[in-house]
DNA sequence: TATTGTTATACTCTATAACTATA
DNA sequence: TATAGTTATAGAGTATAACAATA
């Protein structure tokens, strides 16, 4: 097992941890975005759909913002969202720089069987782990998207 | 906190897991990946010279297996490395269809520097943790990583 | 002048299909 | 005929720079 030599403040013992994390977030990332099955959104579109699922109607900036991308890449995933009826748009009240962005009834009718079919493959992968592994997993995702939303 | 409703063999109080686990994996891929810093190199031609590095001279494909591409990506992905001098391709002694890929010594004395350069920002983050929470994040790189490498 | 958002452009990553060369 | 690898092509994802509209 090769150790990466480094100078960081944490133990020597858990210098090939980033190396590690790093190699597993893209594998497995690169796994998510192989499975295309019949949903018609892509993975990031679906990310976008998520949030505004959950968070309620946002500006195309406070969207940017909670995804961690810069806004012209929210941009064409609000148009391409726009253009297959999943989200609206309407004028901001108060600031006519801004816009407010929706999920609308048919994409709330469609991301649970869209989410499903996109996550079946890794549904699968964390079925066939122990309780305990799951557990760890639950956790380790909680912290890597902190990790990943820190504001630098 | 939202719970989708679905209807797979492990627990319901589980049942965001996936969703939570592929969100978190998104965001911190974009992150790794915005972190160019001056290095040369790609973080996916990183992972393959990393690769290479750890495991000694491989053919294409069986660089593309370990890495989980297609044969065309990691094509590219060597061509791109041999341009930059950091792998070398010689004749299979066997068989005229393969190659033996390789390391050089440039790469390999590139490697550290580059993947210490492109890692600054995670092990920053990872700095910050308690020794719990990264020994947490350690054994849920390996779960990640053999849930990534499984062949369907 | 500062902020919000969009348009234009370019690069990375990756796949599938079709092809070549060798086994 | 089967396998290893490459070329051609296309689409997803993302960024920076430049611009327009509004505050």
């Amino acid at each position: 097992m090769l150790t990466i030599v480094s100078n960081k403040e944490h133990d020597v013992a858990d210098s090939s941890l980033t190396s590690r994390l790093r190699l597993a977030t893209v594998r497995l990332n690169r796994r998510l975005r192989a499975q295309r099955s019949s949903s018609s959104v892509t993975l990031t579109q679906l990310s976008a759909l998520f949030c505004l699922y959950k968070c309620g109607p946002l500006t195309p900036g406070e969207l940017a913002a909670k995804e961690v991308v810069q806004p012209p890449s929210m941009t064409r995933v609000i148009a391409a969202l726009e253009e297959l009826g999943y989200v609206s748009r309407r004028p901001h009240p108060s600031d006519g720089r801004q816009a407010i962005v929706e999920i609308t009834e048919e994409g709330s009718a469609h991301i649970l069987a869209d989410i499903s079919a996109r996550e079946a493959w890794l549904d699968k992968r964390l079925a066939e782990l122990s309780d305990v592994d799951r557990e760890l997993l639950s956790r380790a995702a909680e912290i890597i998207d902190r990790m990943a939303s820190h504001q630098d």
